[in-house]
Order: C-alpha cells, then structure tokens, then sequence
DNA sequence: ACTATATAGTTTGACGTTAAACTAACAACC
DNA sequence: GGTTGTTAGTTTAACGTCAAACTATATAGT
C-alpha cells in the first residue's frame, strides 16, 4: 500500500465510480420491475405517494433535478399509462397540477412489491447501516453541485 | 433526532442520491467540456490514454460497463471527429482494434485543462480526502452489482 | 392601460442507453 | 467436411436527458 496524498484525481475517480454505480444500478432496478416501467417514471409516483400530488410539472421537475422537458416526457407516458391525470390551475391559466390515479398507486405498489427480493438480496451481502453511514457525504455533493448550478 | 434503525429504505434513498448525483455532475462536466465533447466520449479517450489502446470494441464496452451496441455508437461518433481509428484485427476476421490518434490526444488533454478550474473549485469546498475516503464503499457496491448481473 | 419581463409547458434536435434481432466469422466435434 | 454453437459488431426501436426555441399567460413598472 503506497500511501500518497488525496487529490483532484481521487474526486475524478469518484464521479466515475458514481456514474458506474448510478447506471449498474439503474438498470438492475428497470429489469426487476414490472414491464415497461422506466426508473424516473416510478421515482415520479413514488415521489408524489410519498409526499402528495396536486403539484405542478415545473415543481416536479425541480423537486427530481430534471429539466422542464424531460419531465413533460415522463408525464406524458404515465397518463398515457392512465397513472396519472392532470387538471387545470384555476389560480394561474399557465399551469397544470398532476394528480396519481388508483391505477398509479396500484402500479407504484407492484413495484415495490418487486424490487423487495432484490434489496434484500442485497441487503444481505451488504448492511443497509452501510449505505445509511454513506448517505451523508452524498448529499453534501449534491447540494454543492446543486448549487454550483447557477 | 430520532434515532431509528437502518433499513431497506436507506439503501432505496441511497441509490436515489447516487442517481442525482451522477445526473448532476455528469451535466456539469458536460458543460465545462469543449463543445460537441461528451462524457462518454471523454470518459473513453482518457480510459485508452492511460491503460493503452489497440483494444477491442468490446472489451472497451466491458470496461466502461456499457453494451456492445452503446459502444459502437460512441467509437461512430469519435472516429467522425477523427479522434481515433479502427484497424482489422489479422488473427481474428470479426474483430477490429481501436487507437487514438494524435487529434485524440489533443481532445483528451483539452477536456482535461477544461474540467480542472471546476474539480479544484469543488476541492476547495470539500476536500478530496473525503472523496477518496468514499470510494472504497461505492466499489464495493459496485463489485456486487456486478456479479449480481449474471 | 401599455409595454416589458418573467414564468409554465411543449416541442425539437442531438446524444446516450438498453434489449433484441441480425450478419459474419471462428471453434468444436463427430 | 459439415453441423452446431459461440463470439464480434451493427442495427433498430423505445426511453431518457439536455439545451434552446417557441406559446401562452402573468406580473411589473411606468
């Protein structure tokens, strides 16, 4: 072991790592689900069970660090999916609010269902205080990126 | 503080923050590179220019963890902008071999200088010994993953 | 009121990714 | 030799992302 002093090299290494495990993981989370249901349009339902609907697109997609576009993308495959369902702002003729329809909490449930064996698979091998103990540091990337970002 | 045990819901949240922490600096780098430049495309040239090059498609699609397909559009994309070139492997008719040319040289180093205001305005925030100190348990889940994937 | 600016959403074009089908060439094996 | 199976690369279809241009509505400022 040759010891040799942190530098710009190992934060490289770091997002690279980060962009492996992001894609490796990504993946293996898509094949476990239900076909046809994409990460970011479970992430979205999940999001809105967990902390209500009713909110705007634009809201949305800042709440998911995605740009206006893309999240204009994701919603327009879960109500093509039915699992979703969006009505006017009555206060503002420029919104929309997005609302979770039975079958969207139906489907967001079928996935958890899902991916359960395979996180305790992993949780198995790896004890989930570990990526508990790792959260941390995460998060304080994420907020200098995040604000970083103009 | 309410103190609570570590569950599968930490390593859901984990693999939540990694994704958005892969989205938003891999958007950053992106931005910092010179123009037409992608990480991927990066990400490839600096992998042949430090572990040599002559290697296969393939094998360069297991080392960036992506699949043949995705390879053979990124190689499509540099060969256009002449950053590398692909020569016949003799021993083997399937096979090509790929190399970096002098114009990939010179991109590789320019993403480089580009990307090093930004990583050392983030080593100023956050020191890259905690960078360092993080990558440990990102490969090891890396590792399982991996091997998970059949 | 009127003009100027900001905000909400959508659309377009370029890239990246996967999975699956398809071609071509190698390798084994009887 | 002639099957049979494997490996290398490409192509296609479906999704996701971003940036930038474009509508339409809201909000200021004068």
């Amino acid at each position: 072991m040759t010891r040799r002093p942190a530098s710009p090299e190992d934060v490289f290494g770091f997002f690279n790592e980060i962009g492996i495990v992001a894609q490796l993981s990504g993946n293996a989370f898509e094949r476990a689900m239900p076909e046809g249901m994409t990460l970011p349009q479970f992430a979205l339902l999940n999001h809105m069970a967990r902390l209500g609907d009713g909110w705007s697109p634009l809201r949305l997609a800042r709440a998911m660090q995605v740009t206006k576009g893309a999240m204009t993308n994701t919603l327009r495959h879960l109500e093509r999916k039915a699992m979703i369902e969006t009505r006017p702002d009555e206060r503002d003729g420029r919104a929309k609010k997005v609302f979770m329809t039975a079958a969207g909490h139906v489907a967001r449930d079928e996935c958890i269902a899902a991916l359960t064996p395979y996180l305790q698979r992993l949780a198995a091998d790896i004890p989930p205080a570990e990526f508990a103990a790792a959260l941390p540091f995460l998060e304080k990337v994420r907020r200098w990126l995040d604000e970083e970002r103009d």
